[in-house]
DNA sequence: CAAATATAGTTGATGTATCAAGCATAAAGG
DNA sequence: CCTTTATGCTTGATACATCAACTATATTTG
């Protein structure tokens, strides 16, 4: 049976243009912040956004497991990023919070994201950053669909 | 420093639809495969059209580096889908062959995959696809570029 | 040709991801 | 109420990824 080899595929560029946009992003971000992954990166912004999330529902904004979130945040809490408390009302439940170090690098770790984004993004216009939303929205929901 | 959260932009999108892609397609393999991960099967599909790929060559097409594709092939010669024998020419190398169980499962697999391209891709004109060729380029090539 | 450099691949250390099992608390249903 | 089920999180086992150091062979170059 003949096939197109993945290498010629959509995917294949789907996951080409993530990946170089990853490694790009850790190089500027690694450039001017001692010892911060993208993926840490983005749990301060999130947290300093939406102070009430769950542990799981961070997972989920940065596509990890709950396990993953569970290491990452106690990695951050050891590096001084993040403190963690009992919740009062669930105490299933955690209240994660920016310590003065997280604070810190929320002070020069946006310039940074604006500007990878916009890098990676130059020369594309808006409308077609509309059109690429919409086709890759339409992929995901294909693949989630038939779950 | 006000910015846009990581899940409203196209980083997250693309993040969302290559990882929707990866899970889907796992599940159609596993149904009818026993064993065998997407990146394995990638592999099987490109061997049998090149044989001659070495090693490092191959990983870059899966994104991997070579210490991963080492092991990974040693797992795939463990299981007996591929053989291993020394490069005559250049004795750095190896030749990578598949194996019979190899050449099996290049029966079972291609259509599995083209069904999986084709529902994930379902109701996306050729033109948007053209359109997202193109734009993931720019990206990957943005961000290429500053390296 | 010998020394320097490049290339293909491996290995060990370490980090991260994933799954399944488990613990504690909360919510729902008889 | 009290049992059952659901939820939030953690842990251990295991797999996989990544980096740097290394071996072996090939190629280049003075």
């Amino acid at each position: 049976m003949s096939i197109t080899l993945p290498s010629e595929t959509v995917f294949h560029s789907i996951e080409k243009a993530i990946k170089e946009y990853r490694k790009f992003s850790q190089k500027n971000i690694s450039n001017q912040i001692e010892d911060l992954t993208i993926d840490q990166g983005m749990v301060l912004l999130f947290l300093d956004k939406h102070s009430e999330l769950t542990q799981k529902e961070i997972a989920a904004l940065v596509f990890k497991d709950n396990a993953s979130m569970t290491r990452m945040i106690n990695l951050m809490v050891n590096k001084k990023y993040l403190k963690r408390s009992m919740n009062t009302i669930d105490r299933r439940r955690f209240t994660i919070e920016l310590t003065a170090k997280g604070k810190e690098v929320l002070e020069t770790l946006p310039p940074i994201i604006l500007s990878n984004r916009e890098k990676s993004l130059e020369g594309i216009s808006k409308e077609e950053m509309i059109q690429l939303e919409t086709i890759l929205k339409k992929i995901a929901a294909n693949c989630e669909k038939s779950e």
